[in-house]
RNA sequence: GCGGGAGUAGCUCAGUGGUAGAGCAUCAGCUUCCCAAGCUGAGGGUCGCGGGUUCGAUCCCCGUUUCCCGCUCCA
């Protein structure tokens, strides 16, 4: 089958078990907001509970915060976020193309200053060292024609942008008669405003409102609690600082169902370190997170690193992990070595000192950060797409058939335990109920007594339920029941008594610890 | 944001200018079965939304919204 159609019946399976759903579906929708249904919150919250445990438990200096979501506004300005995310665009109608308005008319400045720039040399030329450029370029006419174009445009420009007027924006490209340099031609559209960040007011007049956003990422809030959390949990660099928690873009296009949502949640993890030691941590770090993918095991060719080239402002290093989804390698988790960019700007911005004292070198200094920032929801699907599996099968009588099977990691399903009784009646419903309710303090358990046994089966295997035990006329006579593993679809019979400790032995977290170390 | 495709029951999809159907699923009853498809019955849709053409629109036209694909964008 073709790689898209399995992603598309994923897509379909993560709602009709009741997985994910589309955001206010019965008003038609939200775009590119999800929500998790019965069974999606319990594999997320699971997802959530190995990531955090193998950070904060697993690491004696990493210690866990939930930082609020909406921040002081200049904490956005320091971080970069605010000029970053803030773009005024333009879309060429006949190539298609789209571009910083801003930039298009940066782009003509230039132009003017180079046609200057060319009257200057070729002046230069001609008059070899008796030269003189200030008197050339307060004389020449070529020179002060352009330059006065340059300061009508750079004044207009300048207002423009002051004032954020866009209108203004395209007024002036359309008066500079500026084309596209790919298809030629003027035929552009209005300029818009692309504000990656949400934004709301806080306070209740109007006037005396603060501006507010909704955070586009969690990792300010680690930032700017590095000294709270420092001096009251007595840390010693290096220490790091893990949180889950939402974040939101208002993405120009958001696709690919929950892999780039408008809405999402992050799990990050800043790690403060001494500089000049960023570079080696950022190499554990790495090693480290890898692991923690290839624990699951998925297939370890089917995750790679992949080193960026351009790196962003505040980083000195840069590697994605990249797992292979029905659409190719995309970015699961992203880890940055962001030197003291982020804490310097805050120090900066707010007039703290934001400073660790380090005893063994006698010296303050602004710490370092590798950040490992990974995309939950993203992380969730990689999983769901990784365990969705259609199997052909051949029963005893050679019927051919085919059974759809979650082979979510024993720790991460949804439900661990369905119990059922082979017919519902002659007391064996009562029987299953009891086995629920000693069991339901340790899993989520589910009965089920609808249907034939094997679609009974069947259903449990869509969401994923590593064991089914079921009750039959036997069970009342020798408490046993037939366990029967959803990967092999083998059955055993075992005492009632012994499930608890099956079960425990393959849902608990520690196997998947125990690859980490 | 641009271009293309799609939107009919919970799911997968038929269908017709005269106000809708199948299979599966759901529910109830029968059957009592260890790997989905046995029998009987029931519930469920203002055909994405708005407007237009028409005596009449689920069907034709326009707009809009959502999803998918390509481009674009992407800390």
């Amino acid at each position: 089958m073709a790689q898209e159609d399995i992603f598309k019946k994923l897509i379909a399976h993560c709602k009709e078990y009741g997985f994910v759903f589309q955001s206010s579906e019965i008003y038609d929708g939200l775009g590119a907001v999800y929500d998790y249904g019965q069974n999606g919150v319990e594999l997320k919250n699971n997802i959530k509970k190995y990531w955090w445990d193998s950070m904060v438990m697993l690491h004696e200096n990493v210690v866990g915060l939930d930082s609020a979501i909406f921040m002081h506004p200049t904490i956005w300005k320091a971080s970069g976020h605010v000029d970053a995310f803030n773009d005024p665009l333009i879309d060429n109608k006949d190539s298609k193309k789209r571009y910083r308005a801003d930039v298009l008319i940066e782009e003509q400045l230039a132009k003017f200053e180079e046609k200057m720039n060319k009257e200057v040399a070729k002046a230069q030329k001609r008059f070899g060292d008796a030269f003189d450029e200030k008197q050339f370029r307060e004389t020449n006419p070529r020179v002060l024609a352009n330059q006065q174009k340059w300061n009508e445009l750079h004044a207009r420009f300048a207002k423009a942008l002051n004032d954020n007027d866009l209108a203004e924006l395209k007024q002036i490209i359309v008066d500079q008669e500026i084309a596209c340099p790919i298809s030629g031609t003027r035929n552009w559209t209005d300029v818009r405003q692309f504000n990656l960040m949400f934004g709301t007011e806080m306070g209740s007049t109007a006037d005396g409102a603060l501006k507010v956003y909704l955070r586009p990422e969690t990792a300010q809030g680690i930032f700017v609690n590095y000294l709270n959390v420092q001096k009251t949990g007595r840390m010693k660099i290096p220490f790091g600082i893990a949180q889950i928690g939402k974040a939101f873009r208002n993405e120009i296009v958001a696709r690919q169902f929950i892999f780039r949502m408008r809405e999402f949640e992050q799990m990050e993890m800043q790690f403060f370190v001494r500089p000049g030691s960023e570079l080696d941590w950022f190499e554990k770090w790495k090693e480290t997170r890898m692991k923690w993918h290839r624990a699951l095991g998925f297939g370890d060719d089917n995750y790679r690193f992949h080193e960026h080239e351009k790196l962003a402002h505040y980083a000195n290093a840069a590697v994605d992990v990249e797992y292979k989804f029905p659409f190719g390698f995309k970015e699961v988790e992203g880890i940055h070595s962001r030197t003291d960019f982020d804490l310097s700007q805050h120090q900066e911005f707010s007039g703290k000192k934001i400073q660790y004292y380090d005893p063994e070198l006698g010296e303050s200094y602004v710490p370092y950060v590798v950040e490992t920032s990974i995309g939950l929801d993203r992380m969730f699907l990689q999983i769901m797409s990784a365990s969705y599996f259609e199997e052909e099968l051949e029963s005893a009588n050679g019927k051919k058939d085919t059974r759809v099977v979650l082979k979510l990691p024993a720790p991460l399903a949804p439900v661990k335990l369905a119990v059922m009784p082979l017919v519902k009646k002659d007391g064996l419903p009562e029987k299953a109920r009891e086995i629920i309710d000693d069991l339901k303090f340790d899993f989520n358990c589910q009965y089920d007594e609808k249907d034939s046994i094997g679609k009974r089966y069947r259903r449990q295997d869509a969401v994923g339920t590593p064991f089914c035990a079921t009750v039959d006329h036997q069970s009342l006579e020798d408490q046993t029941v037939t366990i029967r593993y959803r990967d092999t679809m083998k059955q055993e019979r075992v005492a009632i008594s012994e499930l608890k400790e099956i079960i425990a032995s393959q849902v608990n977290f520690k196997a998947l610890f125990a690859k980490l170390s």
